[in-house]
DNA sequence: AGGTAGACCTGGACGC
DNA sequence: TGCGTCCAGGTCTACC
């Protein structure tokens, strides 16, 4: 499912259901590994100990302690869901927690590249991280400066986690949409004008999908089968052959960085 | 050193 | 119906 508004979407509705100083009473392996194996001491380490809240960080899920904070990245197929009382575990169910107040959250994921580890400053997984991009450090300057001498494409130097976190294959199409700039453009190639525009549509276009709570694509869904809406506004992604919605050109898509990449040929320069 | 294939997985959609 | 192929919202690794 995930890319930031959908992670973002999962943190606010699990938040809702976790009061504040819920007790993990149950924890609950299926299996012993997701990309990377749990964490041998997770049981151990989590009965009895308090979440203090919900965060993101890029695409990272993470479960506030006192101690080591807990990550949980969905990969490519992850969903939370909130278990009903009695209701039996599904297929590619691989970890169950349970809290002191009755409620129980549900770790699915086909695919299996997701991944539950420790978090904290030093994680290797967080301290590479590029700047949130609805934070101030994710700036017009910040991106200009480390576009140049760079010949990857465009849409790739968004899509990595160290330029900026979250922006993932659909909203990386859709972002350059608005900001009518070509994924395949090599980054050094960009002004200043059209870094500027990528930044400014990078925060509105994700902003307005955290409104939507998200994409929902097949039958992925967010939190118990609830479905997010944004998917309703994709301009580009996934809409090769049908004309722009501005333009009335046809879209078109290409494999681009081995990831099928959507754009307006005459919209977009 | 930057950039790009390949790897990790399962399941659904499609063509024959 | 069945089988093969391709595709999928991510990201780490190994190689040039």
């Amino acid at each position: 499912m995930p890319e930031l508004p959908e992670v973002e979407s999962v943190k606010r509705t699990l938040a809702k259901k976790l009061p504040k100083g819920a007790r993990w009473t149950e924890v609950k392996l299926l299996r012993k590994n997701l990309r990377v194996p749990f964490p041998k001491d997770l049981e151990k380490e989590l009965l009895g100990t308090e979440v203090e809240g919900l965060e993101r960080r890029g695409k990272f899920l993470i479960f506030k302690r006192s101690t080591k904070d807990l990550l949980s990245h969905l990969g490519m197929s992850g969903t939370w869901r909130v278990l009903k009382a009695e209701e039996p575990l599904k297929k590619h169910d691989h970890l169950v927690f349970g809290f002191d107040h009755g409620i129980r959250f549900v770790y699915n994921d086909p695919r299996r590249f997701g991944l539950v580890d420790w978090g904290g400053a030093d994680s290797p997984w967080l301290k590479n991280l590029g700047p949130e991009p609805l934070t101030k450090k994710f700036n017009p300057e910040y991106l200009y400066a480390l576009s140049r001498g760079k010949k990857l494409p465009v849409k790739s130097f968004l899509m990595n986690a160290k330029v900026v976190v979250g922006v993932g294959n659909i909203y990386a199409s859709e972002i350059l949409f608005y900001a009518g700039v070509k994924p395949h453009r090599k980054t050094h190639s960009l002004t200043k004008l059209e870094v500027s525009k990528i930044v400014e549509e990078t925060k509105r276009v994700l902003k307005v999908a955290i409104q939507s709570k998200g994409s929902t694509l097949k039958d992925y869904k967010m939190v118990n089968g609830k479905s997010g809406s944004f998917q309703n506004s994709f301009r580009v992604y996934s809409k090769d052959g049908k004309p722009c919605q501005s333009c009335g050109a046809k879209i078109r898509s290409q494999v681009l960085s081995q990831r099928s990449t959507y754009w307006c040929p005459k919209c977009q320069k």
